[in-house]
DNA sequence: GCCGTTTTCGGCCCGACTGTTTTCAGTCG
């Protein structure tokens, strides 16, 4: 087992311990454990080990020190496995609902016998609950109105998961001799935020072995449908996944009805008939109905006499351009007048993932990061970046272990150091998240962030003000002299979280007054600020940054889910600051600098 | 369960907020 992984497991023995009634130091031994695990490198762990100085590591005793060794080697522990089975897995679930902890659900399970959230549902729905000592009526309906959300929410899936489902399947189905084509198509491929299941494509010569190969899919728990052109599947993780399989002359038609967006299918079609062609999933035809069951005839003897159907029309750049339009890559299909855009003209090159040459935003074990800086800044070599910005929290936020002035400026002296022995090729920034505070000032005095090379600031707490008072905090912020660019803009957690109340508008303007960076946590969590601000908004001169917020080296590939939505935003590279090469990131950000000595 | 010693026990991390209370426990970041 990686550290991380055996990180995962003492933290998850803390929340067990937690939920047993555990005295809470000992609980919290377990979590900083974790903690002192992940501030250690890999190659060190296992030289630890190995000479049997683990104990030698602060916040490792001898009762952890046996238990990491053994996860190590062998990748179980017995004690893990029998704590486990000692608890309810459906208290575990519960820790999930805002406002439960662990003291409220064992006095739930203890003196209610509830083991699960149908069973704690219910004892709501009865009013059992509100009667509970420490509990009241508010609380009844708070637990209630979070348990609705969750299912509200556990509809749909985040974008990173459900693409890290998708890419292999898609990658398999190619590799089937049958197959000619195959995509993702559905929210996946517009790069939504949220997806609701997977759609895939596919171009075959033949269905059996496809649906067959499809079904037999590791992790697919049931199969909800298996016909001749479409086979329905749903994972153990609760995501559903439908397949399609057309005649290759037909994928394209295929492809981009089942891109959707509906509005864009919509726009699409209106457009279709106003020249007196009818579209949809099966082709392009003449108008007045008699089009479809051409098609249908041409789907149901394929290859043979295709070409005699209508247009021939190979891929969604030719159907575009059969309708008068320029490409409109996938992102952009959202029925937000991309067609009137593309009508006229080109569009723009979005920016791509591999225009980035190096990414903000990112802690390290100095704060809550389980990754050292050597560590990340190797793994940011390792995407071919030329810098790395830190920026690790603030002292307010204690929850994430924030720096003091003291132990910030110690990360300054080691990143220096770091760029002077030139052991790595990529250059590492000096930064700091910093907390934005209740009032609107920053969490370090000005001659501590001057020691920097650049600032993002964020709000970690008192997310209850009223929308007046929370923009009037963030402005205030914006035009602080040392701000460089100012993080997640509303705090929302997607599927858990709203956002706190402000006016992003009123930020956005104060940001370009300023000469501020707004920045797209690319967080798959966060993707804030939202996508459907970023066109307009980079119209008006606002600098996107992609940031990441990696707390550990994996958290870096991140990059890609923000990408999708600045593509999403209609952004291109040169609206987006770490786009461009370290010589005139390392200009501008010594330029701002100079400004706010000034 | 760990640490550090006034070294084998006693203490261990903050501050705001909420809803429950009538002085505070639990949750959250």
């Amino acid at each position: 087992m990686t550290k991380n992984e055996i990180a995962d497991v003492l933290s998850d023995i803390g929340t067990l311990l937690e939920l047993k009634g555990e005295n809470p130091f000992k609980v919290r031994a377990y979590q900083s454990g974790a903690r002192a695990l992940e501030a250690i490198e890999e190659a060190e762990l296992a030289r630890l080990i190995a000479n049997d100085e683990l104990q030698s590591v602060k916040g490792i005793g001898e009762a952890l020190g046996q238990k990491i060794g053994e996860l190590h080697c062998t990748g179980r522990l017995e004690f893990f496995e029998k704590l486990k089975a000692s608890i309810e897995p459906g208290l575990v679930d519960m820790l999930q609902i805002p406002g439960l902890g662990p003291k409220k659900i064992r006095a739930l399970h203890d003196k209610l016998s509830i083991t699960d959230i149908p069973g704690l549902t219910q004892a709501c729905t009865d009013g059992r609950v509100a009667e509970l000592d420490g509990f009241g009526a508010k609380t009844q309906e708070k637990i209630l109105a979070g348990i609705r959300n969750r299912e509200a929410y556990g509809r749909r899936h985040l974008w990173w998961h459900a693409a890290e489902v998708a890419e292999p399947i898609v990658q398999g189905l190619r590799a089937l001799p049958q197959v000619k084509r195959a995509e993702s198509a559905g929210s996946l491929r517009r790069g939504l935020e949220t997806v609701g299941d997977l759609d895939f494509i596919v171009a075959a010569t033949e269905v059996t072995p496809v649906v067959d190969w499809f079904v037999a899919l590791p992790g697919v728990k049931e199969v909800t449908a298996r016909g001749d052109t479409k086979a329905s599947v749903r994972f153990e993780s609760g995501l559903q996944a439908d397949l399609r399989i057309v005649p290759d002359e037909q994928f394209a038609f295929a492809l981009h009805h089942f891109t959707g967006s509906k509005d864009h299918n919509v726009q699409m079609r209106q457009r279709a008939l106003a020249r007196g062609l009818s579209l949809s999933e099966w082709g392009l035809v003449p108008a007045e109905g008699e089009g479809t069951v051409k098609a249908k005839v041409a789907r149901a003897k394929p290859a043979a006499d295709a070409s005699s159907s209508g247009p021939a029309i190979a891929s969604e750049r030719e159907l575009f351009t059969a309708l008068g339009l320029h490409f409109i890559p996938p992102e952009l299909r959202e029925g937000l007048g991309e067609i009137e855009w593309a009508e006229k003209v080109e569009l723009p090159r979005l920016v791509e993932t591999g225009d980035l040459r190096g990414a903000f935003h990112n802690h390290t074990t100095a704060s809550d990061g389980r990754n050292t800086l050597a560590e990340m800044t190797a793994a940011a070599e390792a995407l071919g970046w030329e810098y790395l910005g830190i920026a690790d929290h603030s002292k307010s936020s204690f929850q994430a272990n924030g720096l003091s002035e003291e132990r910030l400026l110690r990360q300054v002296a080691e990143i220096r150091a770091l760029n002077e022995s030139r052991r790595f090729k990529t250059h590492v920034f000096a930064g700091v998240e910093c907390d934005i505070l209740a009032d609107g000032r920053l969490d370090f005095a000005d001659d501590v962030l001057a020691r920097l090379d650049y600032i993002v600031a964020s709000v970690h707490n008192a997310f209850a003000q009223d929308e007046a008072t929370m923009t009037a905090r963030i402005v205030r912020a914006i035009e602080h002299p040392a701000t460089t660019m100012l993080g997640h803009v509303t705090g929302r957690l997607l599927l858990r979280r709203e956002g706190y109340k402000v006016d992003v508008g009123r930020a956005i303007d104060a940001a370009i007054a300023n000469n501020v960076i707004i920045e797209l946590n690319a967080s798959p969590w966060r993707l804030d600020l939202d996508w459907r601000h970023w066109r307009k908004a980079a119209e008006r001169g606002l600098l996107c940054s992609v940031n990441p917020d990696a707390h550990e080296t994996a958290g870096l590939e991140h990059v890609r889910a923000g990408i999708n939505a600045a593509r999403k935003g209609g952004l291109t590279r040169e609206q987006v600051f770490n786009t461009r090469p370290l010589r005139e990131v390392t200009a501008w950000l010594e330029q701002r600098r100079a400004k706010a000595r000034r």
